[in-house]
DNA sequence: TACCCTGTAGAAAGCGCTTTCTATGCACTG
DNA sequence: CAGTGCATAGAAAGCGCTTTCTACAGGGTA
């Protein structure tokens, strides 16, 4: 039924490993029989069967990216960048197998912990080549300690991992590379910005309290108002999730409690977004009236009305190295800390006088 | 080194045979066996080896989802909805395989005709289960044959083919399942909508012009036009891509060409928020001043400020079913369209006196 | 001329599973 | 008590590749 690398020698005139050694570029072979080999496997229009392949030489081309939310940009835009630089196009079609062939795939976890570790036993079965996790990590000890077991038996197994905006693993040498991001400094910055604006009395809509990323985000919010004297009121910090709805439902409720606010900061663009959509409701001018700051600077950070401040996190270039380092470049055990920039556009201003 | 069947066959004093069959639950195995077999799966924490499995077994449970554009909630729902249809986390820890532990992948094209044959390339070589491919095709002659040739084979091998919010593919006998959007059906009654409020003078700012998607919309539109009798002014219509800077774009031209115009078109929500940000810029009212409207209803439709009105396209319920159909459900040969309706929110109004 | 090295290709042994075919025990039935 | 059938488990033959080991030319070198 279908064409087996058997099927190619016969038709070549030559022994299967032949085949083998041409399409895997691995093995000197004579240039006449190679051409001859090629010219039979489009002829047939053999396709190399990769189970039988992996299983023959205990790898696998596959890349598994774990991210918690794909109709998330946050995490379509690092996915996107980790899988076109795992896969090249150009050496698609050509029958000979590059290193730029792997089949780089996204898994969504729906920030669930039990499929996050699913899809790790998936992966596992599947001898992948490498892992990629993306994204803040759930702040709960069992949860963790099960996710790095699993992640050690993949290692162990020749998988390499890969986090991505995750903060570093404690002690786990298994882990091939890992670019966290930094949280922390770039919240610092944004709220003492803010605060150099005159603002005193700011809002914090923060995400889900169980992950890193919201816990470093508000520490560093925190950071920076103690740095500045500022008071660090419990009941302007509202948690909610990632998305734009928590956001607006949270601003209301934050100018409702505190009509006094002249600034509220986002956990995310996104947030923030809904942040404006609530004040715009209430007839309050952005950011005249009130100052509004977000985190990520997605491209609807940019394109908003006015255009966001916000921390700019290098999502493209961060996905792209991660894809490099699943492919297999850096040494083990890098850990590298992506910087976040502070972004200031119109969204925030000096705060009104009175 | 790693686990193998053999050593849980020994570990559990029965056959190799016999761990296969506890494991894959297809035939009868004595109780006392079975749990036997169960606990020394845990002692040893096997995991089965995929490929090996595959090649034996001659089929796998990887299931791949090609979209578009992984960063666009359009594609990233469907996928989303596709992949938790796919693959049951309560299962997926137990030892005993079930159906619901497919591997559902999301491949990233990233509009490129490419990588789309790459990625099926990649995806027949892992003699993947199914295919899902979402969202419009490209309308290229050579492209589609290439496409409809690689799909013709990946279904020869046992790979299943389901179409979500694409055009049937016409003659094709060897998809198993096709779910089409009535983007056509959507777009007549929206301008229907606006025309009926007095709209005249409307402009379009469509996708890109090689995509069947956009051209469904856009002939929908120019029906809805002609059936009222209206005038078809092509100046009014300008093509982009479906992103938020393109809409914004067009929708700067189109205003400052034809300043009389009373509505503006999107053929989806991302590019109708790019036009809603210029219409502000340039201190139009929405929709006192200008009536906007889009397409598919994502999340950020119903944000948005004013809501956006357009045309709500069940994403998630598509991407749901296209699931189930990739897993299996259905009979061969099914073809579906997916039915557009109008969403009349704050958006659009009648159209202003004088 | 004898020898060895280098370049190239084939033979064959698995990789870790699944599955057919076969074997065994045991409970029935007549 | 022999005969039949069912329930259960093992033996073994692959699935389609990769890769080590082996083989054989032909061309230097001594």
């Amino acid at each position: 039924m279908t064409v087996t690398l058997a099927d190619v020698a016969a038709h070549a005139r030559v022994s299967p490993a032949t085949v083998s050694r041409v399409l895997n570029g691995n093995y000197p072979v004579a240039a006449a029989t190679r051409e001859r080999v090629l010219r039979a496997v489009s002829e047939l229009d053999y396709v190399v069967n990769g189970p039988a392949s992996a299983l023959a030489a205990a790898t696998s081309d596959l890349v598994g990216i774990l991210v918690n939310d794909i109709a998330d940009p946050f995490f379509g835009i690092m996915a996107g960048a980790a899988q076109a630089h795992l896969n090249t196009p150009s050496d698609a079609s050509a029958p000979i197998r590059t290193n730029a062939e792997r089949l780089a795939v996204v898994c969504n976890t729906g920030g669930s912990p039990a499929r996050e570790l699913t899809y790790l036993t998936l992966l596992q079965r599947q001898r992948a080549a490498a892992v990629i996790l993306t994204g803040g990590a759930i702040e709960d000890a069992e949860h963790s300690a099960a996710v790095a077991a699993k992640l050690a038996r993949l290692a162990e197994a020749g998988t390499r991992i890969v986090l991505c905006g995750r903060p570093a693993l404690g002690g786990a040498e298994f882990v091939h590379a890992t670019l966290s991001f930094d949280n922390r400094a770039g919240a610092r910055r944004l709220t003492g910005h803010l605060l150099s604006l005159g603002h005193r009395r700011i809002g914090y809509v923060a995400g889900p309290a169980e992950r890193t990323t919201t816990r470093h985000r508000l520490e560093g919010h925190r950071e920076a108002l103690a740095a500045a004297g500022a008071a660090d009121d419990p009941a302007l910090v509202l948690h909610g999730s990632y998305d734009r709805a928590s956001g607006r439902a949270a601003a209301a409720r934050l100018l409702s409690a505190a009509p006094d606010l002249t600034a509220i900061v986002a956990a995310n663009d996104t947030i923030a977004l809904g942040v404006c959509a609530e004040a715009r409701e209430r007839g309050l001018r952005i950011p005249e009236d009130l100052s509004v700051a977000g985190f990520d600077d997605l491209p609807s950070a940019t394109d908003a009305v006015p255009a966001l401040t916000t921390v700019r996190l290098p999502l493209y270039e961060a996905g792209a190295r991660a894809g490099a380092l699943a492919a297999g470049a850096g040494a083990a055990g890098h850990v590298e800390v992506v910087p976040a920039e502070l972004v200031v556009r119109g969204s925030t201003g000096v705060v009104r006088a009175g």
